[in-house]
DNA sequence: TCTTTTTGTGAAGAAAACTTCACAGCCGGT
DNA sequence: ACCGGCTGTGAAGTTTTCTTCACAAAAAGA
């Protein structure tokens, strides 16, 4: 069941909005403020929260630059009686998924959730897609070597490469650094040297990890 | 450096083998008993124990099995001023790399030193092989929805598993679950329900943490 | 005991990944 | 202009990995 945290100073918003979405088979969670928002959401798992942007103390775009602190991708949906276009623009700036107005129509806000919700889904099914790219890539010993290699040497042409690596067959070569390439782990400078990109440094530093950790 | 640990309740000895040891390149830690070298050891990295079989106390066999459970791979030379058949062979079973007595030759004790050091490069070579097999297994995506599922649940049955990630050839399912317990990251319990072995709890948090890196 | 379900094994078939081959474009040196 | 080296492309061939099939053994339930 998907969690959804409300988070507004306005007790008979809190409610009715707990029993609109309630309604629609989400489980609700509500808050009164932000120090309480951020000490559940500290505790407890969930997929999106509706974030009022105007509320004493903590507002919303602070509220949300701390829980981003520790939940990079949760989705925030920000609430605001004091629509403009600045709010608007700051708060999805910020990082909001998206903006709803109030006083909203309750399939205003119902559609905007489901929206959301279903783009935070396809985007924990592409990190989960570029496993296989990431592990696909990395199963192969050569690239493995390469990797290890370039990120030795900083940067390298293609035949320093293939040389050092005693791959004679340059077309061989040429296969695995464009699989590298599209991983997106190895990229090519304006004089065409290869070299690692962060993401290849990355899991360079991860595979170093791993193994040491399997190895007691 | 290499750091080699002494444990032996003789002063003399332990002295006289820090002398020799230093003077082959060697960087030379002493312990008077079993307890004193757990601790030591619990706080510094060592890349071999010279172990005395019989002390006052924890004997040898004692402090090796204790050390194995923080450290399954450190290689231990057991010492015995009595030999027998019996000791060497328990001592060989309980998971010592070598077994010398005493009193020994210079040469004999350092053969036996890098003999073992070399058989211990020997293995941590194999771990960096290893990474075929981890990258190789991970590299499938059905592989790692079942140590996904597993590790959330903990410990479950072979059609639990079928039915859950809706894989309708249980063959298909056995070839898979079968690669997993070969890499050593699934294991089956009595009751023949799957869990996760450490190394697979290992590698779960490990691609973790390299999702997570990679996701910015 | 009999039947059904669960789990396992090995071989064959299919798909995916990798390697090799044939060729081509680009660049620098003579 | 020609040659050689570097780098790249796409297709064909080969190997590896995965899926399916046919069957079997073990366990559970009636």
């Amino acid at each position: 069941m998907t969690e959804i945290m409300v988070v507004d100073d306005d007790l008979d918003l809190r409610e009715s909005m707990a029993e609109v979405l309630g309604g629609a088979g989400f489980a609700v969670t509500l808050a009164a403020d932000g120090v309480a928002a951020l000490e559940i959401i500290g505790r407890q798992k969930f997929d999106l929260i509706l974030l009022d942007l105007v509320m004493p103390g903590l507002g919303g775009l602070e509220v949300m630059r701390r829980l981003r602190e520790k939940s990079p991708r949760l989705p925030v949906i920000m609430l605001s009686a004091f629509a403009s276009v600045e709010n608007a623009v700051e708060a999805m700036r910020q990082g909001a998924q998206d903006y709803v107005t109030k006083p909203f129509r309750v399939d205003t806000l119902l559609t905007s959730v489901r929206r959301t919700l279903e783009e935070a889904s396809f985007e924990s099914c592409r990190a989960s897609m570029s496993m296989d790219r990431i592990m696909g890539c990395l199963a192969n010993p050569i690239r493995r070597r390469i990797l290890t290699f370039v990120e030795q040497e900083s940067s390298l042409r293609f035949m320093d490469i293939c040389r050092r690596l005693e791959i004679e067959d340059h077309t061989k070569m040429n296969f695995h650094l464009k699989v590298l390439k599209e991983a997106g782990f190895l990229a090519q400078d304006d004089r065409k040297h290869y070299l690692l990109t962060q993401n290849g440094l990355q899991v360079m530093e991860c595979a170093r990890l791993l193994v040491k950790k399997l190895s007691g």
